[in-house]
DNA sequence: TTCATATCTCAATATCTCTTGAAATGTTGA
DNA sequence: TCAACATTTCAAGAGATATTGAGATATGAA
């Protein structure tokens, strides 16, 4: 996930399927979205479902994304647990987002 | 960030220094612990250190090397804020952790 | 000064990743 | 069936990244 996150294109994609939330978005509209020819899009959107950052779910002619909400959410926990063992220095950074919720 | 992490060896050396916390641990600890050679081990922690996650400080001949927490909680609240909108679902997953401590 | 230690730098090579454009696949409606 | 649309697949090339081993640099101690 770190790896498909690593990429300019890819962040704006996740960006902007976040924010379509529940909805999600064709692979036509992401493309558009952020800039990108199909093929490009198409490339970066595959290397997102692998990762697991996102998925898909064909609409009649169109293949409709969305953001992985668990996952991308599983990946914030593993950087607070497994990956900086809950240290307290990270954890506050993000303390008053969680709490405004 | 996203780059810096997204290899095997230089998360395994993020987690240790997590660990080993405001004390660090020297270049020559860190490749030991990540069995990397002396060379590869200062290519990975010259990529972090460019990157934030870590910095370093000679300490007569060792140069010891520690995790930047304020920039690796900078990349969680990045996550929830700017990249995710402060989305419920994500928030969620990590509400739990925060509130302990 | 000289030696041993700790770390970095460099060059060569191998491997992965991104981009592009053309072609293939699958879907719908006339 | 045919045309158009939406998306993916493929091959080629450019560029970035990882690994290795040899050598350079800097520090401290005898």
């Amino acid at each position: 996930m770190f790896g498909a996150l690593s990429q300019e294109t890819r962040l704006k994609v996740v960006r902007y399927l976040v924010q379509c939330g529940e909805e999600g978005a064709s692979a036509g509209d992401v493309g558009a979205q952020v800039h990108a020819s199909s093929s490009r899009a198409s490339f970066h959107l595959t290397a997102l479902e692998r990762a697991g950052v996102i998925s898909s779910e064909r609409q009649s002619r169109r293949i409709i994304y969305r953001a992985n909400f668990d996952n991308i959410g599983g990946l914030v926990s593993f950087l607070l647990n497994d990956c900086c063992g809950n240290h307290p220095e990270i954890l506050a950074c993000c303390k008053a987002d969680i709490e405004s919720c």
